[in-house]
DNA sequence: ACATAATGTAGCATATACACTACATTTTGA
DNA sequence: TCAAAATGTAGTGTATATGCTACATTATGT
């Protein structure tokens, strides 16, 4: 293992899944090993921000939307009902 | 020194001075060494995604108004016109 | 002009981000 | 059910984020 767990919250698993890559394809396209991904997303460490900005650029969202001091709400039912086109 | 210079770019001093915070009083807040908010300020290294969150919740603005891969606009006359009530 | 505060520079020390390899476990699809 | 793909776990190694001390330089206010 790498580091311990972290404090706070990321979406990085949550919008990979989301576009239908693997750990490897999103590893690929901003030149990091597969394992970093997956510490990241079992927050077994805390990313530099270059590495959140590489991220950022690749999944299409904004630093914002992917790290927080706080919890993400879970996406409920009527949310999706809402963002249903 | 401790890193070299990095490939992206904040804005951590300019909303640290406008908010007439020192880098002593502003590391205070959120538990760092004042170098550390030197060395963020001067790109001479990469923070993580912690620290970024903690200055971003003391200096009051998102993660995406603070770093960026592409350089900050500087604020010009026209925009501080704008901005004037 | 002078004191004081703020910032920069230069070390050294420690913790950890991240790379990488190898193998175990889980998931997925035929 | 079985093979392949995806993910998890473990351990080692290197670079660097960050702490910290000390002194030099540059504002700032009086």
């Amino acid at each position: 293992m790498s580091g311990k767990q972290v404090s706070f919250y990321n979406r990085v698993k949550m919008l990979r899944v989301e576009r239908g890559l693997s750990r490897q394809e999103l590893a690929e396209k901003i030149n990091v090993h597969p394992q970093t991904i997956g510490y990241i997303e079992r927050q077994q460490f805390n990313p530099t921000i270059e590495l959140a900005l590489n991220l950022s650029k690749a999944l299409g969202v904004g630093l914002d939307a992917m790290f927080s001091a706080e919890p993400f709400e879970l996406v409920d039912e009527s949310a999706l009902r809402r963002s249903a086109k």
